[in-house]
DNA sequence: TATGAATGAGATTTCATTCAT
DNA sequence: AATGAATGAAATCTCATTCAT
């Protein structure tokens, strides 16, 4: 009953997770029904209410995944111990939330949308994205200190607002991912290039 | 009579849109009932049925004015006989969202949010943010070439590129205020300008 | 919209309560199901929400009518012009519950266990119960004075008392009825005239 | 060996009676899920289905203890050796009720409420209750008798007919604690006996 | 005997939309 | 043009019961 079930219980929870993904990166929440999660999920409908309360609760858990994913990648990126450039991070931070929907079958930025609309309605959410926002702020933080000292950036400048400005670029990306398909990471970090240049 | 009944329509729908806005930015589109939207625009069911098909005739109604007054605005700026420098131009921009926002009485950024969580399974609002992200980037590019020429930006810029990195700050700027209800545009501009400044 | 409508609105939730009268009777509340009552009312789902915001408003309805009917018949009884002798109005009251049951076409008593039961367990339908109950038992005080100064009841009886006693009779009788349908009200009262006459 | 199961097994059928007794006692038999006897009993699902085969069985079980527990009462009070008069055998009885429930920490009253309302629905608790009710109409047959003997009540009453009448009192004193939880076996004894009073 | 995760039929309720007036 | 009562398909969630271990 300790170990085991335990594992099951995370094993379960993901599945059903996953499942819902794959519903919501093409209908959105609310027109995901619990019925098609059933059914992608392979599982039955108690099954499902046994891992999870009710809907909300599982939109809860996707939203968290779906935000501490993208806190994760910043967060390696900022601590990496060759630090990059500003055009170079924001390259590998496109190119791996791109990777990273590929690896789940889902693409994320789709999922993230939902997310922050979602953030607008339940407080709950919000209060999940404001955390994990916050882990993603901090890490930007911590990238546009160690930036200043590399040089890379103004000695004058104040990290914490760098780190809102940087930060900002992301779901810019995600957006322009989802209106223009063919915007690609090189070509979105090669606009920063641009800008930061002499 | 035509025209008096024209402008008639226009009012009245109008009025539905506007009752509609006040609903969205609480609830958002899936969650907003018709019923709500009904009360709310203090007309009957009929009416509003009268003047918009169904509810994503006028969600799409929605998609359409929260993306198109954004347009405007970028639209503005591009071609404003006074060329503001980047920093400037964001700080502008992000101001005036935050005072269109006040100014209807709702705040823009988490319409707007919705209307991007809609576009990713609605193909016929995905069209429409899809058009007038074609706008905003083609504003965006005329900028990014006075840009260049004022000297505000490296001569060997490409404009394309340049200008899609400064339209991705606009959707972070949104986000954050959802998140950090603090976080102003002129810290957010500020952010940009350390990142440009030598 | 005023008059006619507040008759209408009246007359459908009596369409209603009768219907769900007639399924409660049969299986109680909890297995009647708001289908059933839907299919018996011959409204639609939609309509019967319009007029109850849920089952438990539709019981509680349930509960008021069944219970203030019995009310109503106690006050009459109490305040009758020629004051009969307790035998006989017990006679009275158990006979014009039966003929109201037959003339609902429901037998009255089933549901009066249905509202007890659920008195147990709805704090709302025990404030009902217990405001109907006050209703009795105060008509009951009324008849238990006019019965002893007529001298049907010994001169130094307590109304508040006797009033209980007599009160108590007509649960009794109902739950009789149940068990045995051919309990009549001849007979019950009957018995109590046994106990009364010297 | 069949011995020790034998009692084993009526051990683990009291214990989940219990249970079962104080949930319904709160929810109603139909309010009440088998997870919550299972979580009050202590028992896993499978134990409880191992001792009764399914939730219309146990509420059975409960119909039958709760009435026949009545029952017990009423038959030792009409066989008692030294016959009480009608006031005293009605406060006897309340008062052994309200001990009763007290004893089993549980109001019996509420019960008998639920028992009552199933009978409604249920043809096969009817019979049970038919059963037990029948029991104690025989016992109050008995009672009256020796009543009528002893003087208590008129020689050329009805032993039949009374015992309807006295036997009607205790539903009525039940309905009656639910509803005005002061009313005392005291108070509701000394109406009747004001009635029987000369 | 005992466990408790899993099942899935079925219950309640909502809500976009229509249409007679 | 305007009304708003009515519709009914569809969504969410519960819970009695089973069965592999």
């Amino acid at each position: 009953m300790p170990k085991v079930t335990e594992e099951h219980r995370a094993a379960r929870r993901e599945q059903i997770v996953r499942a819902m993904l794959r519903c919501v990166a093409q209908d959105g929440f609310h027109r995901t029904t619990m019925a098609a999660v059933i059914r992608e999920s392979g599982l039955s409908a108690g099954a499902v209410y046994l891992y999870f309360r009710n809907k909300q609760d599982l939109i809860r858990a996707i939203a968290e995944t779906a935000i501490a994913d993208v806190a994760v990648v910043v967060e390696e990126a900022a601590e990496a111990e060759e630090l990059p450039d500003p055009e170079r991070v924001v390259l590998d931070l496109t190119q791996r939330i791109v990777d990273l929907g590929e690896a789940h079958g889902v693409e994320l930025h789709r999922v993230a949308l939902q997310t922050w609309a979602e953030a607008v309605r339940d407080p709950e959410v919000l209060e999940i994205a404001r955390g994990e926002a916050g882990r993603i702020a901090a890490a930007w933080v911590t990238y546009a200190r160690r930036a200043i000292e590399a040089g890379f950036l103004p000695a004058d400048a104040e990290p914490t607002r760098v780190a809102r400005a940087l930060m900002g670029l992301l779901p810019g990306f995600m957006l322009q991912r989802l209106v223009f398909p063919d915007v690609t990471p090189a070509a979105y970090a090669a606009g920063l290039g641009d800008l930061l240049r002499h």
